[in-house]
DNA sequence: TCGTTTATCAACCATTTTGTTGATTACTTA
DNA sequence: TAAGTAATCAACAAAATGGTTGATAAACGA
């Protein structure tokens, strides 16, 4: 059997999946792939308070997707790619056995039977 | 400027996202990479009800990472390669541009000055 | 030292999420 | 038709999320 990570009870993954599952967050990500930013400089194209963007940038810090560094009375916030690539790597590891799921299937499919059958899903 | 969805300000991404940041609903794509299942069948591993499970499946559903189909008195689940395919994009998108300023960075910095300067954060 | 900038902490509120139990619908089979 | 199986609907409670306002801490500059 799988151990848990690889059945996908990972913390971690919750956290940085969750970080992500906001338009806010992912436009600071956005922001953040172009270089460091501030969290006045972050939060000035929302709506919302600075004190929200705080809470946001806190999300993403512990979720590792960001770190933040000292510059004087500036914190500033920088993306940590390796963490994204991990993510785009649990979702790989099951979409590419999917994949390839369906492709045998396929392959199955049309040495049984040439004519299309009709599946009642959508 | 990028239009919303470039910036990250998609309900269909919110949900994708959101839909990923549970480990009963990572556990059920894992399952669900093998082979379409139903619902009694996704449910059998976890603790909980059918009935949660069956809520896990709706939200997996509206996120468009499943697709159901109709098979007599059941109805499966399959797993939506494309959709997982668009998550990667996303992440990818940003994770190579902050890579990309990574190395055009240490590049500058090496060419500056070859002695490593101490970053304050961690 | 005093004022300003940067950022967080704390308390609070509205909404959403996640789970439960019990009832109900839809389909199959005897 | 009647019984059994598959799955959802409905109502509810507990917990987490995302936002606000107001107060506070930490570092800089004159």
């Amino acid at each position: 059997m799988p151990d848990a990570a690889a059945r996908g009870s990972d913390a971690q993954l919750d956290r940085a999946f969750l970080a992500l599952a906001d338009p806010v967050r992912r436009g600071l990500i956005a922001r953040l792939s172009r270089g460091p930013a501030t969290v006045n400089e972050l939060a000035e194209p929302f709506a919302i308070t600075k004190q929200a963007v705080s809470k946001h940038i806190h999300v993403l810090e512990a979720a590792g997707l960001i770190t933040r560094s000292r510059d004087g009375a500036r914190r500033p916030c920088h993306l940590a790619p390796a963490a994204l690539e991990e993510l785009t790597a649990w979702i790989d590891s099951y979409r590419l056995v999917a994949e390839a799921q369906f492709r045998r299937l396929d392959t199955l499919l049309a040495a049984m039977d040439p004519e299309p059958r009709k599946e009642a899903g959508q």
